[in-house]
DNA sequence: CGTCGATGTGAACAGCGTCAACATTTCTGG
DNA sequence: CCAGAAATGTTGACGCTGTTCACATCGACG
């Protein structure tokens, strides 16, 4: 029975976690440190053995939220099997793009958390890799001959917009509670293949 | 000399003002209901008297930032005269495009208040007949046979998903600073267009 | 075994949003 | 015109927050 070790032995990692949580489910600007340390059972200052602010622990979750999104999507991008035709790669871009906005309709906070604005800088930069499945789909179109080789070039930004703003918007204060928005997800995700046509 | 009068008189307002000011130039996040009334001199419970809490005023903020934008867009438009030719459609599409995503590069922060995520909702809802610009634009391509009528239903947001997507990518936390975005925003609105083709 | 760096604690600070009680001004009906 | 009601502002307080500083405790290593 360890009735609470002096040190916790993993307190960045408990930190994180519960701030995942308390971000998904209460939003980014509610995050308290003090909550944070209270729910993990730790004094108030011990956070700042491994933070050195608030902003920087959210920052973390922001990273973190974006590394789960890039899960999400090479997961999606997998599920399309078999070898690569033109409508199986097009069937795979399509794929990505859906998860993209799911993510950020059942993750909102997260989503919203993964692109906010800060003031402050990560000392370790992104995973570049793990946002390398929406090049690798959109090769593998210009391989089957889905679209020109041409697109390459602006193809993923072009398709990054897209999504990132049917996201957005449909996340947003501005979208009416409670109204769907499954076909304007479909039509933009289609209007986006047309376009890299 | 009435050396301050117990009441302000435009209180109200007074405070949006600072309030767009101070969103302006530091952020969302770091508005301060107390900072504001100093800086309007007045009493920082005085704001109670209207704005239910700090989080509604936020909101009208989000709703001027909103405001500002459209008039943005508006005066794009109408920059782009003459006859309603093919080429002049597009150019006015075009130019709204830009108009959108220059607006969120220069006030950033603004624009992030202008969709961020809330929890509360207003009294009075946006003016819808601000945000007709876009659509008036894609009526006049269709007119001018610029792209086919089968389009109009999809092609709003379509259109507002590219600007926006690009616009949140550009001024959010990872776009590397300092790095310019020109050729993708071009790219992006460029691939607007041919997607409403 | 002793010491040193890493990690956690406790108390304190200023600033914050919010509220209740009270003061002052303006509006309005008899 | 004047009294009372409604609107608007102030004062003081509450609990919460991020952050810092001095101190305590632990693990590891010479």
């Amino acid at each position: 029975m360890p009735d609470k070790p002096y040190h916790h032995g993993s307190l960045e990692q408990a930190l994180l976690d519960a701030a995942m949580e308390g971000v998904r489910t209460n939003g980014i600007g509610s995050l308290s440190l003090r909550e944070l340390a209270r729910s993990v059972g730790v004094s108030p200052s011990a956070t700042y053995r491994h933070f050195p602010s608030r902003e920087h622990l959210v920052m973390r979750v922001s990273q973190r939220a974006r590394e789960a999104l890039a899960r999400d999507l090479i997961a999606a991008s997998g599920r399309i099997t078999g070898s690569n035709t033109k409508r199986r790669s097009i069937e795979r871009f399509e794929a990505i793009g859906h998860a993209y906005v799911q993510f950020a309709v059942r993750n909102p906070a997260l989503f919203e958390a993964a692109f906010s604005r800060s003031g402050v800088a990560l000392d370790q930069p992104d995973d570049p890799s793990a946002w390398s499945g929406l090049a690798d789909s959109i090769d593998q179109m210009i391989a089957a001959g889905a679209i020109p080789p041409t697109r390459r070039k602006d193809a993923p930004i072009i398709a990054w917009s897209g999504v990132h703003g049917i996201a957005t918007i449909v996340t947003s204060s501005i979208w009416p509670a409670g109204v769907s928005a499954d076909q304007q997800i479909a039509a933009v995700i289609a209007g986006l293949t047309r376009s890299l046509q």
